[in-house]
DNA sequence: AACGGCCAAAGGTATGACTTATGACACGAA
DNA sequence: TTCGTGTCATAAGTCATACCTTTGGCCGTT
C-alpha cells in the first residue's frame, strides 16, 4: 500500500490534493487500531504517516488528534504515537464502534450493543410511557399494529424495517439524550440479527403481542407494564445469547 | 480575553508558545457550546479563533477536528464551522459529559446519567455473577462488608469511596466494556448525590443489605438474584428521582 | 421568475522553520 | 557495581505563509 494513494497521485503538491484525503487515513489507521492489528502500545510518528500516506503534515495532525480524542491513541514528545489499551478507548464513540463491526472481532462489539440494548430499552420504554408525545405514542401504537400485519404475512424485509423504527422512535421519544443517542446501535444490531439468520422464519406470536404490549403500555403511560413487555421482547434476545 | 494568553504572551513568534493551549482552546470553545452559550446554528472561523484565542491556524484547525470529532460542530467550505444541534452530539465522549456537568444544565446531564445507570447496572450484576474473576468477587464481598461496617459507623465520607469503588468494581468485571467505560461516570454521579446532601444522613439498613446481597449473589453466580438486588438497590435511587 | 455565470469568503492542504520536552546513553562519583 | 547527572538526538507542538478548492450569494441575462 502507502503510495498506491488511489486516484493518480501525482508528485505535483497541489496544495488541496484530493478531498477527503483526511478521512481515509483516519479511516485506515481507525480500522487497524481497532481490529487490533496494531497493538496497544504501538507507536506511530507523524513523519511515519506521512511517508505512508503521501499526506502533509497538517493531515497527519488533525488525524491523530481525532484519534487522541478518542483515547485511541495518546502522544508524547519525543516518543510519538501510542496506541492506547483498549480498556480506555472510548467505546461509545460511533466511529469505533463501526470500525470494530467491520473488523474479525464484531461478534464481542455484537454481543456488548446487545446487552447494552438489554439494560437500556425496559428503562426507556418506562420513559417514554412516562414522557413520549402524543404523537410519538400513536406512532408507536400504529407500528405495533404493523408489525404484527407483517410479522404474520411473513415478509422479514419490511418487519426489520418497521421493528428498527419501532425500537428507534422509543429511544427517541424516552426523553433521555443518552439512550437517543444509540439509536443507529440498536438499528446495527437489529439489521445485523436478521442477516445472520438468527431470526426466526416468522416472528413468534408471543413476539408480537409484546411489542403491542409496549406501544399500548406507553399510551397510556403505564410505566411499569410497559417496562415489563419490553423486559419480555428482550428476554428473547437474551436467551438466545445464553445469558440465562 | 484574547490576548491574555495567560503568561507574559511576547510578540516573539516563539513556535512552541504556551503549551496545552491547544487544551485551553479545546475546554474553551466546548464549555461554550456545551452550556448553550453557543447555540445550535452560531457560526465560528478558523480567522475568528485564531484572533480571539492568540493562536496559530494550526491549533485553530486541530480544535476543531476533535470538536467535530465529538459532533458538536461541521465545517463547510465558504461557511465556516457550525454548531450542532444537540441531538446529534456524542453525548457518551467523557470530555462532553465533564463539560455538561460543569455548565448550568447540569441537573439534566446527572438525571439522564442517573436513568443510564438505573438502566445498566442491574444487568452488568448479572454479568459480573457470571463472568467476574474468583478475586472480583472476592473483593466485591469484602467491600460488601466493608460498607456495612461504614455505613453503621455514620462514616459518609469513607462511605462514599467504598461504595464508588464497589460500583465501580462491579462495572469493572461484568465482562463488557460498554459498561465498564461507564465507570467514571457512575463515580461522578455517586459524589454528587453525597455533595448534594441527597444521601441519608446514615445509609439504610435496606441498602446495606442489598449490597451485601449483589456481592454474595455475584460470589456464588446468581445471575438472577445478583440482577435482582441491584434492581432493588436502584429503586432507592428511582424514588428519589420520581421515577415511579 | 428561472437559469447561469462570476466573485469572494472560508476551509483544506502543503511546507518549512523553530521551540520544547524527554528517552537514551555515556560518563563520572559513591 | 550502582546510582545520579549531563548531553544529545528525536519527535511532537506551534507558528507563518502560500495556494487550491468549494460554494453561497450576487448579478445579469433570458
Amino acid at each position: 500500500m502507502s503510495t498506491a494513494t488511489a486516484e493518480g497521485a501525482d508528485d505535483t503538491h497541489d496544495g488541496g490534493a484530493s478531498p477527503a484525503m483526511h478521512e481515509r487515513v483516519l479511516e485506515a489507521v481507525g480500522v487497524a487500531i481497532a481490529s487490533g492489528s496494531l497493538a496497544p502500545g504501538s507507536r506511530l510518528t507523524l513523519e511515519g504517516l506521512q511517508q505512508e500516506y503521501g499526506i502533509s503534515r497538517t493531515v497527519a495532525r488533525d488525524t491523530m488528534k481525532v484519534l487522541e480524542s478518542m483515547n485511541l491513541v495518546y502522544s508524547r514528545r519525543r516518543v510519538g504515537i501510542v496506541v492506547q489499551q483498549p480498556s480506555l478507548w472510548n467505546v461509545y464513540d460511533p466511529k469505533l464502534v463501526r470500525w470494530r463491526l467491520a473488523s474479525e472481532r464484531r461478534a464481542e462489539q455484537y454481543s456488548s450493543l446487545t446487552e447494552l440494548r438489554i439494560a437500556v430499552e425496559p428503562i426507556a420504554a418506562a420513559g417514554a410511557a412516562r414522557r413520549a408525545s402524543a404523537s410519538e405514542r400513536s406512532q408507536l401504537v400504529a407500528l405495533g399494529a404493523e408489525l404484527r400485519r407483517l410479522g404474520e404475512a411473513g415478509d422479514l424485509q419490511a418487519f426489520l424495517a418497521a421493528d428498527i423504527e419501532f425500537h428507534q422512535l422509543l429511544l427517541r421519544s424516552c426523553g433521555n439524550e443518552m439512550f437517543r443517542a444509540l439509536e443507529d446501535m440498536v438499528a446495527e444490531v437489529l439489521t445485523s440479527r436478521t442477516k445472520q439468520g438468527l431470526m426466526p422464519f416468522k416472528p413468534r406470536n408471543e413476539a408480537l403481542q409484546a411489542h403491542e404490549d409496549v406501544a399500548a403500555a406507553v399510551a397510556r403511560g403505564d410505566t411499569v407494564v410497559a417496562e415489563r413487555a419490553m423486559h419480555h421482547i428482550l428476554d428473547e434476545v437474551r436467551n438466545a445469547m445464553g445469558l440465562y
